[in-house]
DNA sequence: CTTTACCTTTACGTTAAGGTCAACTATAAT
DNA sequence: ATTATAGTTGACCTTAACGTAAAGGTAAAG
């Protein structure tokens, strides 16, 4: 299976070292070991997708750790896979309400834009006249 | 027109007086005094939801106070337009990227629910056999 | 052997977005 | 006059998410 470096990796996906080295302290990521070097394998890097999706979306790290554990969950018990539905409900409620944000303020940003551009072709046929 | 106190709109939107002086501080909020009280008007109301929508979104302070001032905006010259048309589409570009990220995040979270409650199942039948 | 390129850990610094607390001020009610 | 209620400014504190710099290990290339 293929794996990565770490500088590899941060080249892939932008981000520095840092902040992979960060996002493992933090228990986001676990590379394992060759020598003192840090190895990144599959798991990993779908791991940093996650993370990097959960951050244009606002998420924290914290709420992106608690996905990922998701991701990993393998059938628990009842509270907890209650609890955990309960989890998804929520954050599901408050992903649909940033839907409905981003729709409203794609209307306005398309809106203005047109607005704009016409104001633009008025100035243009202002210099024609 | 209809004006309000500074704990009249922290309460209608759920935020502390702090904050909405905090935005006032950051140039986002331009309530007038009434003797040394602030009475913020509806533009004031209209500015702060959309503060909140920009919040709501994982905008910055920075990036809602642009997007303000897109709203005021009247028509201005050429060039500044021009700016602002690609301010636009840069910000309506990640808005897109957003909306894929959202959908995507939505569909994991419904696949998990339906995991989860399948398992639910699984046990509930377990306990009656 | 030393330079180069990567890698490591440790540790302190920074920024955004407020929280918290102290010390007033103003006004209205008791 | 006193108490209560809402407001003010100023100052320092906090947390998340890294940035940045110091000091050093390792392995291949010249």
């Amino acid at each position: 299976m293929k794996s990565y470096s770490i500088s590899e990796l941060s080249q892939e996906f932008d981000v520095t070292t840092r902040t992979l080295r960060f996002y493992e302290e933090k228990g986001l990521l676990a590379p394992r070991r060759k020598g003192q070097s840090r190895i990144y394998a599959a798991r990993d890097r779908a791991r940093l997708k996650l993370i990097l999706r959960g951050k244009r979306l606002g998420l924290t790290l914290e709420e992106s750790r608690d996905i990922i554990l998701m991701y990993d969950s393998t059938s628990t018990n009842k509270k907890q896979m209650q609890a955990l539905i309960k989890k998804i409900r929520e954050k599901r409620m408050q992903l649909q309400q940033q839907l409905k944000d981003l729709e409203g303020m794609l209307v306005d940003l398309n809106g203005w834009e047109e607005r704009c551009m016409a104001d633009l072709g008025d100035q243009a046929i202002g210099k024609l006249a």
